[in-house]
DNA sequence: GACGCGTGGTC
DNA sequence: TGACCAAGCGT
C-alpha cells in the first residue's frame, strides 16, 4: 500500500516549496528559511487556543495573553479568575482551566517543555494533536500532525471514502507517511494551511495546488463531497431564566459557576438549570425551588436571550432589578461597578447583561 | 467510539 | 437563516 519513496518525496519537495513561498505569516509562527526557533511557550499557547477555534478568533486573544504573561512563569503565576476573564468569549472554557494546570505544572519542574511527543501529552489539556504540534513545530520532532485539515487533505489527496471517524486510522496512516525527516514543523504547518486555503472544506481551489497533480479525488471528481462525515444529532431546545441585579451602588450580582460542566469556572448571573421543559410551565407545582430569584426584589421580565451550544439550543428569560442597598442575596457575590467589565463574561453572559441593562433604573449621575 | 464542551463566520 | 464548520481534549 502507500506511494513509493520517489512520490513520497516529490510530494514533500512540492508542499514544502509552496509554504516556503506561500506560509501565512502568524503572530506565534516563524517565518520558514529564518533559522529562527520558535518559543515552545507561545507554540503551546496558540496550538490550545486554536482547538477547535478559527484563526481569526485567536490573533487579538494570543496577543493579549503574551502581552499579559510574557512567559510561562507568568502565567503560571496568575490567579485563576485572571485567566478565565482574559479568556471569556473564546469558548470551550476547559481549555483555560487546562492552560493554567499545564503553566503550573512545567513551572513548578523546572520552567522547561517536555521536547517529546511522550512528554507533552502527559501535560493537561495536551492530546495527540498538539503533542505532536508542539513536537514538530517547537522542537523539530518527526511527528505525524492530525487535525481537522490534515484530515480532510489526505481525505482528497487518496479518494478515501469512508465516513469519518471510522476512517481516521487510515487518514493518520496515510498523514505519517508523508512525515519528513527533515522539517517536520514546516511540512506538518504546511499541510495545515493548505488545508485552510486551497483544499478548503468547501469550493477548493485545485488548480492552484501544488499537490493537484497527485490528488485521487480531484481524478475522481470527488473532492467537494470529501470527506465524508457521519450524520449530526439534532440539538434540542432548552430553557432556562437568568436573574441579572445591581444594586443601589452599581454593584452586580454574579455567581462563579461550578469548575466542571458548561461554562464551567466561568462568571455568569444566577440562574436555573436549562431544562427541555420551560420553568415553570408545564408542571403542576409551578416553578421548583430552583426557580427562586437570588433575592427578593422587584424582578421584571427583561425579554429573552437565544444563543447556542454545541449540542443544545437556548432560551434564556432574562430578569431584572434594582436591588436595595442592604440587599442580602441568597445566591452569588456582588462585584463592584468600578471591578466589572462585561468582557470577563462568557458571550451568553455577555448577551444577557446587555439585554437586561435597559430594564435597570439609571444610575446617579457621578 | 460516543458524548460533552463555545463561539463567530459563512453561505 | 439555520446548519455547517474551525489547528481537539477529557471522560
Amino acid at each position: 500500500m502507500g506511494r513509493d519513496a520517489r512520490e513520497v518525496a516529490a510530494l514533500q519537495a512540492e508542499l514544502l516549496a509552496w509554504y516556503d513561498r506561500h506560509a501565512r505569516a502568524l503572530p506565534w509562527r516563524v517565518p520558514p528559511g529564518s533559522g529562527a526557533r520558535p518559543d515552545p511557550y507561545r507554540i503551546w499557547l496558540s496550538e490550545v487556543m486554536l482547538q477547535q477555534t478559527t484563526v481569526a478568533a485567536v490573533k487579538d486573544y494570543f496577543h493579549r495573553f503574551t502581552a499579559r504573561w510574557p512567559t510561562i512563569a507568568d502565567l503560571a503565576a496568575a490567579e485563576d479568575g485572571e485567566v478565565m476573564a482574559e479568556w471569556a468569549g473564546l469558548g470551550y472554557y476547559a481549555r483555560a482551566r487546562n492552560l493554567l494546570r499545564c503553566a503550573r505544572a512545567v513551572t513548578a519542574s523546572g520552567g522547561a517543555f517536555p521536547d517529546t511527543r511522550a512528554g507533552l501529552i502527559a501535560l493537561p489539556g495536551i492530546g495527540p494533536y498538539t503533542a505532536a504540534a508542539i513536537a514538530a513545530i517547537a522542537f523539530d520532532r518527526a511527528e505525524t500532525v492530525v487535525d481537522g485539515n490534515v484530515e480532510r487533505v489526505m481525505a482528497r489527496l487518496h479518494d478515501i471514502r469512508t465516513p469519518l471517524p471510522a476512517a481516521k486510522a487510515e487518514l493518520n496512516a496515510r498523514a505519517a507517511e508523508l512525515t519528513p525527516a527533515r522539517r517536520p514543523g514546516d511540512h506538518a504547518q504546511a499541510v495545515m494551511d493548505l488545508g485552510a486555503t486551497i483544499c478548503t472544506p468547501r469550493n477548493p481551489a485545485c488548480g492552484i495546488c501544488p499537490w493537484r497533480g497527485a490528488c485521487a479525488a480531484r481524478a475522481a471528481g470527488t473532492q467537494a463531497e470529501l470527506p465524508r462525515k457521519a450524520p449530526r444529532k439534532a440539538k434540542p431546545l432548552r430553557h432556562g431564566i437568568a436573574w441579572i441585579g445591581r444594586r443601589a451602588d452599581g454593584a452586580w450580582l454574579l455567581e462563579r459557576r461550578p469548575e466542571t460542566g458548561l461554562l464551567g469556572g466561568t462568571l455568569g448571573w444566577p440562574g436555573t438549570d436549562w431544562t427541555e421543559a420551560p420553568p415553570g410551565g408545564a408542571s403542576p407545582g409551578g416553578e421548583s425551588s430552583d426557580g427562586a430569584p437570588p433575592a427578593p426584589a422587584a424582578w421584571h421580565a427583561a425579554g429573552e436571550v437565544r444563543h447556542t451550544f454545541t449540542h443544545f439550543h437556548l432560551v434564556l428569560d432574562i430578569r431584572a432589578a434594582d436591588l436595595p442597598e442592604g440587599c442580602a442575596p441568597a445566591r452569588g457575590e456582588f462585584v463592584a461597578a468600578a471591578a466589572f467589565d462585561p468582557a470577563a463574561l462568557p458571550t451568553l453572559m455577555r448577551k444577557a447583561h446587555a439585554r437586561a441593562l435597559p430594564a435597570l433604573g439609571g444610575r446617579p449621575a457621578g
